[in-house]
RNA sequence: GCUGCCCA
């Protein structure tokens, strides 16, 4: 990562060359800085290749907008996002999800919601853990019952929820204390067809211990015992 | 050449 001086004196004598470097060099460029946490070193190298001829591809912006996201450079990731767009590019899942992410993080859920529309409406079709995600921003914000209907409403659109889905929620009633709630909701996953597995087990007992239910703990510690589920 | 979700 300190070589990356050498990368750019590389770069330099290829063109001098006469060689003009490729699209991935240049990702590959722009990757390092981002993993490194400086996105704006990453955008730099992103103006020269645009400089040099060399347009960036959808992947150039994927490195891009998750660099920010990684350092939580909201605004910046949304300012590409939209170049990306202009150019006709449509960000692939898992980079909307991050942003997705990063912006549950910072409590703007909304902002998070919307941008799902509006990458469904684009036809770009998000997934489980887009979902998943969406559902913990909701439970951060305190909003459970938001994370309920959403849980439900994906059903709806195609998607089955896994067992992740669930123990985000579950995990998010617990935390607001609803622990009723969430020992409820292993009823519902699992007449949905969904296993509760060990993070389950492990959210709940966790809760009631918590509670001191300590009854209530071994009860559910028996049950997964039944379903031969691993401890951890 | 980029790559996302659940408890502790």
């Amino acid at each position: 990562l300190n070589r990356l001086p050498e990368g750019f004196r590389l770069l330099e004598s290829m063109k001098n060359q006469g060689c003009e470097p490729s699209v991935v060099i240049y990702n590959t460029l722009v990757h390092a800085f981002c993993k490194k946490g400086s996105w704006n070193a990453g955008k730099r190298v992103m103006m020269q290749m645009m400089r040099s001829g060399c347009e960036p591809n959808e992947v150039t912006y994927n490195t891009l907008i998750s660099g920010c996201c990684r350092v939580g450079e909201i605004a910046e990731a949304l300012v590409l996002l939209e170049s990306a767009k202009s150019k006709g590019y449509v960000p692939d899942v898992i980079t909307m999800t991050k942003l997705i992410g990063v912006l549950c993080d910072e409590g703007r859920v909304y902002e998070a919601a919307e941008l799902m529309q509006q990458m469904e409406a684009k036809g770009c079709p998000s997934d489980i853990i887009a979902y998943n995600t969406l559902i913990m921003g909701l439970c951060k914000a305190g909003k459970t019952k938001s994370a309920h209907k959403i849980l439900r409403g994906m059903t709806v659109k195609g998607f089955t929820p896994n067992a992740a889905s669930y123990n985000t929620l579950i995990s998010g009633l617990c935390k607001d204390g609803k622990i009723d709630s969430a020992a409820y909701l292993v009823d519902e996953m699992e007449n949905n067809g969904c296993t509760a597995n060990a993070v389950t087990y492990n959210t709940l007992i966790h809760a009631f211990c918590v509670q001191d239910r300590v009854e209530e703990a071994f009860k559910l510690f028996n049950r997964m015992k039944i379903q031969d589920c691993v401890p951890e």
